[in-house]
RNA sequence: CGGGGAGUGGCGCAGCCUGGUAGCGCAUCUGCUUUGGGAGCAGAGGGUCGCAGGUUCGAAUCCUGUCUCCCCGACCA
C-alpha cells in the first residue's frame, strides 16, 4: 500500500472535493468552458453518456414510451398558470429577450432595442408546461390515453453554485412525461419509472441505489409525489440519482389536459414525469473511482477492452501488430453482457507502460498489454482495472495465453460488473447506521463520527407543514436532509426521533449533493 | 448571492510584498542512447502573465472594475 505509486495526486481520504475534480481532468471527462457552470463534455465523458443513453432509452421504449422533441424555449406565460412550479423556477430561468444584435458604435455588438421580443421565452428548465400544451391538443378522447412520451434533452438552470456533472448551468437529460386517464394508473406508472432507474442504476451503472418517496419538503415543484433513488457516495454523502413525480392533476388544470370518457363526460387526466440527468455520470465517479482514476463498469465503458502493443518503432512492430489485431478481431466478434465487446487496438505511437497509465486514469475495465516476447510465447500481458494493484506495489498482470484470454474475457467483464456493483453496496451497507432513537444521538453521531459519517436511518411520524419545517431546520444545523423513506423498509416499531409519537415509517438522513 | 482562496505556455507551479520587459517541473518536438514495465541525455518550440481601464518613463507586479474557477455558507428537481 505505501509504496504504491498512484497515477493520481489527490487522495480520496484527504480531499475528497479535489480528488473529485482531478478525477474528471485525469480521466479526460471534461473540461471547463469559459462560460460559467457550463462544461465541455469530452470524447470519453461523452461516450460513457452515450452508453447510459442507449441503455436507458432501451427501456424507456420497452416500458411502451416513444421519444419525441420539444422546443429548447418556452414562452414565459407558460410558466404562469401553475402557481407552484412559478415558484419553483422562476428564481432559475434564462430568459431569452431579443432576437437580433447591433453594433454599439465601439466595436461591440448590443442586444437592438428594436428587436424586443414581445413575450419573452424560457430556456427550459424542465418542459412540463410545454409539452402539457401538446398533451392537451393529442388528448381528446379515452383512446388517447395512456399518452406515453420522453424527451433527451438540454436544460438550464441558473444556480448559485456549480459543480461538474453534478450540477450545472446546462446539462443533458432525458424527462418523461405521461397522462393518464385515471389516477391510480398515474400512481402506478410513476413507480413502475422509478423501477426502471432502479435496474438502469444497479444493473447498468453498477450503482446500488434506494428507492423511495421524498418527504413533503423535497418534492418537485408542482408535483403531488416526488420518489428518487439516491446513491451514497464515498465520501458518505447522497446522490439523487432519478426521480419521478405524480403531478395529479395540476398541470392538466393548468393546461386543460381532459378527454372524453366512456360515459361522454369531461375529465381531467394525471400526468407524470421523470428524469435522469447526466449527473449520474458524476455519481459514477464518485462511486467507483479510485485513487487511480476512474472505474468504468463495463457495462456503459466506450471501451471494456484496451489492446496496448509495445511497440519499437523497428521493423519487428509489424509482426506485433498483425498478432494484437488478430486477438482484436477475435474479442470483437464475441458477446459480453449481452452486446458485442467493445475493444479498441490503440496503434497510437508511445511507449505501452505509458500509455497503460492513461487507461488506468480513464478507467478502462480491462487492459491487455502485448509485447514480442508474449508474442513468441502466445501469450498476453493482461490487467484489471478493478485489481490493478499487486501485492508487491505493482501492477498485477497475468500472463494468459491467448487463445485463453479471448476466451476469459467476456466472463470477466461481467465479473468486474458485479465485482463493482458488489464494492459498491458493501460500503454503503457498512455505512448506513441504524437504531439511533433520539435527534440527540443522531446529533452526536453526525458530530462525533469523523469525516464521512454515511447515512442513519431512524424512524418518524411523518409530521407535515410547519412542524416539518422546524424539523428541516434541526436537521439543516448538522447539514442533513432528509433523503427519501426506503420503499424496501421494514415496518417503524419505534418512536418518532423528533416528536416522541408513534412512528409511522423509515427515513433516510443524509448530507447530500 | 455573502465570506475566503485562485487565475502566469497543454498540466502543475515560482516570480508579485520591495515595478525594469517572464522562469521552473511535467508534457510536446528533434537527435542520440535505451527497450517488458509510468526511459535517459542533449537541444528546440510554445506565454499580448483571465479581460478592461488607471497610475507610471516603464506594470505579471501597484489601483479600480469585470469574468471564470475552487472551498465554506445561503439557495437548489
Amino acid at each position: 500500500m505505501s509504496n504504491i505509486r498512484h497515477a493520481l495526486t489527490a487522495r480520496r481520504a484527504d480531499d475528497f472535493a479535489q480528488w473529485y475534480q482531478e478525477v474528471i481532468s485525469a480521466a479526460d471527462l471534461a473540461e471547463e468552458s469559459g462560460v460559467r457552470g457550463c462544461m465541455v463534455i469530452k470524447p470519453w465523458g461523452y461516450g460513457i453518456w452515450e452508453r447510459i443513453q442507449r441503455l436507458l432509452d432501451d427501456r424507456i421504449k420497452a416500458t411502451g414510451h416513444e421519444n419525441c422533441y420539444f422546443p429548447i424555449f418556452i414562452p414565459l406565460s407558460n410558466f404562469e398558470r401553475e402557481a407552484q412550479h412559478v415558484e419553483g423556477f422562476a428564481k432559475e430561468m434564462a430568459v431569452v429577450t431579443h432576437h437580433r444584435l447591433i453594433a454599439d458604435g465601439e466595436g461591440g455588438l448590443i442586444p437592438d432595442p428594436e428587436a424586443k421580443l414581445e413575450e419573452p421565452l424560457v430556456v427550459r428548465p424542465t418542459s412540463e408546461t410545454i409539452i402539457g400544451d401538446a398533451m392537451a391538443r393529442w388528448v381528446q378522447s379515452w383512446r388517447d390515453l395512456p399518452l406515453l412520451t420522453n424527451q433527451w434533452a438540454n436544460v438550464v438552470r441558473w444556480e448559485m453554485r456549480t459543480r461538474m456533472f453534478l450540477r450545472t448551468t446546462e446539462f443533458l437529460w432525458q424527462e418523461g412525461h405521461t397522462a393518464h386517464a385515471d389516477e391510480a394508473e398515474a400512481r402506478e406508472h410513476t413507480l413502475r419509472m422509478l423501477e426502471v432507474y432502479r435496474a438502469c442504476a444497479e444493473d447498468d451503472l453498477a450503482l446500488p441505489v434506494i428507492a423511495g418517496e421524498k418527504p413533503e419538503n423535497e418534492r418537485f415543484p408542482g408535483a403531488v409525489e416526488t420518489w428518487s433513488i439516491e446513491a451514497m457516495m464515498q465520501d458518505g454523502k447522497a446522490l439523487q440519482a432519478g426521480t419521478s413525480h405524480y403531478l395529479g392533476t395540476n398541470f392538466s388544470e393548468a393546461a386543460n389536459i381532459n378527454y372524453q370518457d366512456r360515459e361522454g363526460q369531461q375529465a381531467l387526466c394525471h400526468t407524470t414525469s421523470w428524469g435522469v440527468s447526466t449527473r449520474m455520470i458524476g455519481g459514477i465517479i464518485m462511486v467507483h473511482g479510485d485513487d487511480d482514476g476512474l472505474r468504468v463498469p463495463p457495462r456503459i465503458a466506450p471501451w471494456q477492452v484496451i489492446i496496448l502493443p509495445m511497440l519499437r518503432d523497428k521493423p519487428e512492430d509489424a509482426a506485433l501488430l498483425e498478432y494484437c489485431e488478430g486477438l482484436r478481431a477475435k474479442l470483437a466478434g464475441r458477446s459480453a453482457l449481452g452486446e458485442p465487446v467493445r475493444v479498441l487496438l490503440d496503434r497510437k505511437p508511445g511507449k505501452a507502460a505509458a500509455k497503460r497509465w492513461d487507461w488506468v486514469r480513464k478507467g478502462a475495465p480491462i487492459i491487455i498489454e502485448v509485447g514480442s516476447r508474449d508474442m513468441d510465447a502466445g501469450t498476453v500481458s493482461f490487467l484489471r482495472r478493478d485489481r490493478l494493484w499487486a501485492d508487491n506495489g505493482k501492477p498485477d498482470f497475468s500472463a494468459p495465453a491467448i487463445e485463453a484470454a479471448a476466451e476469459d474475457v467476456p466472463h470477466l467483464l461481467e465479473e468486474i460488473q458485479a465485482e463493482l456493483f458488489r464494492q459498491a453496496e458493501e460500503r454503503r451497507e457498512a455505512n448506513i447506521t441504524r437504531g439511533l432513537d433520539s435527534f440527540d444521538a443522531v446529533a452526536e453521531f453526525f458530530t462525533s463520527n469523523g469525516k464521512y459519517p454515511g447515512w442513519v436511518e431512524v424512524q418518524w411520524s411523518k409530521p407535515t407543514g410547519a412542524e416539518l419545517d422546524k424539523i428541516v431546520e434541526r436537521l439543516k444545523s448538522l447539514k442533513l436532509t432528509i433523503r427519501n423513506v426506503p420503499s424496501q423498509s421494514a415496518a417503524a416499531d419505534a418512536a418518532c426521533i423528533f416528536t416522541g409519537a408513534p412512528a409511522t415509517e423509515r427515513i433516510l438522513l443524509a448530507r447530500a449533493y
